[in-house]
DNA sequence: CGGCCGGTTGAGTACAATCAATTCTGGTGG
DNA sequence: CCACCAGAATTGATTGTACTCAACCGGCCG
C-alpha cells in the first residue's frame, strides 16, 4: 500500500507555497486544485533516490523538473577546487530543476531517500502554456523560492558562525512550522556536514557553535537530529544581533 | 521630450533575461513583445528616483512593482543593529518588488539616478490572469532572479575577500557583456560600500582587495568607477580557486 | 571485536574586522 | 585657474574569529 499517489492522500503533484499577494498569516498552502493535480499527473511519473543519491548534475541537459512527494533534497554547486556549496534544501512539495538555456545550473543529490514526481519539461511547458492560473501558481512558488534564496543569502553575510547557526535553526522551524501543525523540535534531516555547506563555514566550525548554544542552555539535542529551542530569547537575540555586546570567554554559568 | 515612452525608444515595460529552456549562447533577450509591452504600459505609470532615495521598504504594503528603466537600483534588508545587506542590484528592464502576504520583503533604493515604470498590482494581476504567454515570460525572468540569487549566494559562500571582489566583477561583466556588444570596462555605477553590502565585508575589505588585485596587475581602475581586467588567466583563477597555493606574502611581482 | 563514519575537541595560524588616521577626488566658489 | 572642502577611498595597527590539521570519541554494523 502508499504506493500510488492517491493512496498516498495526494492525487498528483502539489505546489505549497505562501501566496505573495494574499495574506495567510504565515501558512503555506496548496496552491494546486484537484483538478490541476490530475492534469499534471498525467504527464509525471514517480521517482525514487536513495539517500547520497546525485538526481542530476549541473551541465546536464535539463529535460525534467522534480516536485518532491517526500525526503529533503539539496540543490548544490561544486567549486573547482571540489569543495560544494549547497544554495537550498528542498522539501516535500518543492519544486526542483531549474535550468538555464536547456542545461541545469546546479547539481541536486539526495540528502534522505527521496521519492518525486518526474515532469518532462516538453510536456510541461505545453501544459502551462494553456493553463493561466497553473502558470500563476509556478510564478508564486518561484517567488517563495526568490525569497528563500535572499534569506540564504542574508544569513551567509552574517560572520559570526553562531548567528549563521541560529539564522539556519530559525529557517528550518519556520519552513517546518509553516506546514505541520505544531514544532516543538526542529528536525535536522542533514548532517553536520551538510549544514556547513549551506552556511559556508567547516564542519568543525559547525560543530563549535552548536556546543556553545548547548553550552549557553539556549538550545537543546537529542538524536544529534533534533533540536529543542530551550531559551527563545536568547535565541533571537543573537540571530538579529549579529555583534553580541559582552560575547567574550566570561561564560558566567560555566 | 522624452517624456512619453514611445519618445524614448520603448514601448513600455521591458523584460530581458535568459530563456531557461531554449538555447541562446547566454545573450539575453527581450521577452515581451510590442503589443504586450503596449498593454503593460496601459497599466503603468513613469516614476523617477534620486540618487539614494528610498523606493519602498521593507513591511510597506505592497500595492505595485516596478519595472526599471534606466538607473541602477539595490534590493537591501536592514539587520537589528543598523546595517544593511544588499541582495540584489537590479538593472534596466529588471523587476523590483518582491513580496510576501502583501507586503515587501525587503527595502530597495537608487544607487543612481532612476527611471522606471510602475506597474500597480491588483491591475497586474488580473492582466497576467488573462494572458498566459506574459505569464510566461514572468516565469522566465523569475528563473533568471533565481539564478542570479544563487550565484550571489556562491559568491557569499567564498571566504577569501579576493575571491569575493573577483566573483563580483565576473557577474557584473557578465550582466553587462549579456546586454551589450562588447565591454572591455567594467562599470560599477555602486561605491566601495555599497560592494561592501553586497558581497558582505567591510568597506575596508573591499579597498585592501582591489588594491591587492592592481598590485597584482589583475585590474586597472580608472574613475573608481571603470574597471577593467588585464590579466584574464589570473583573474579566473581567483575566481575559480578560492584556496590558492601558495597565495602568501611572496607577490613575487611586486 | 574492529573498523568506519559522523561528530567533537585542541593548538596554532591566517585572514578580515575594527578603529582610527590619512590621502585622494571631484566639485564649488573665489 | 586655483584654493578649498566634503565625501570617498586608502592605509596602518591591533584584535578576534573561524580555518586548518590532526587527534580523539562514540555509536553502529559487519
Amino acid at each position: 500500500m502508499a504506493k500510488s499517489p492517491s493512496a498516498m492522500g495526494g492525487q498528483g503533484p502539489a505546489i505549497w507555497a505562501i501566496d505573495p499577494w494574499a495574506s495567510s498569516a504565515g501558512r503555506m498552502q496548496q496552491l494546486l486544485t484537484d483538478e490541476e493535480r490530475v492534469r499534471l499527473a498525467v504527464i509525471a511519473s514517480i521517482v525514487r533516490f536513495k539517500k547520497r543519491a546525485v538526481i542530476y548534475r549541473e551541465g546536464d541537459r535539463a529535460d525534467a523538473i522534480f516536485n518532491i512527494i517526500s525526503g529533503v533534497a539539496a540543490a548544490y554547486k561544486k567549486a573547482p577546487d571540489g569543495s560544494e556549496h549547497i544554495t537550498a534544501f528542498l522539501l516535500p512539495d518543492d519544486l526542483l530543476g531549474l535550468s538555464e538555456e536547456g542545461k541545469y545550473t546546479n547539481s541536486s543529490k539526495a540528502i534522505t531517500p527521496l521519492t518525486a514526481y518526474r515532469l518532462p519539461l516538453p510536456a510541461l511547458r505545453s501544459r502551462l502554456s494553456k493553463d493561466a492560473a497553473l502558470e500563476l501558481h509556478v510564478i508564486c512558488k518561484l517567488c517563495q523560492e526568490l525569497r528563500q534564496a535572499q534569506r540564504h543569502g542574508f544569513l551567509l553575510s552574517q560572520r559570526r558562525a553562531i548567528s549563521k547557526v541560529v539564522m539556519f535553526l530559525q529557517l528550518l522551524e519556520q519552513l517546518q512550522a509553516a506546514r505541520a501543525e505544531q514544532v516543538e523540535e526542529i528536525d535536522l534531516p542533514m548532517d553536520r556536514s551538510d549544514i556547513g555547506e549551506y552556511t559556508g563555514m567547516t564542519l568543525a566550525a559547525v560543530s563549535r557553535a552548536f556546543r556553545r548554544l548547548i553550552a549557553r542552555g539556549i538550545i537543546k539535542v537529542r538524536n544529534r537530529r533534533r533540536v529543542t529551542i530551550t531559551d527563545r530569547d536568547a535565541f533571537d537575540k543573537i540571530a538579529g544581533h549579529p555583534i553580541e555586546p559582552g560575547h567574550g570567554m566570561s561564560n558566567r554559568a560555566s
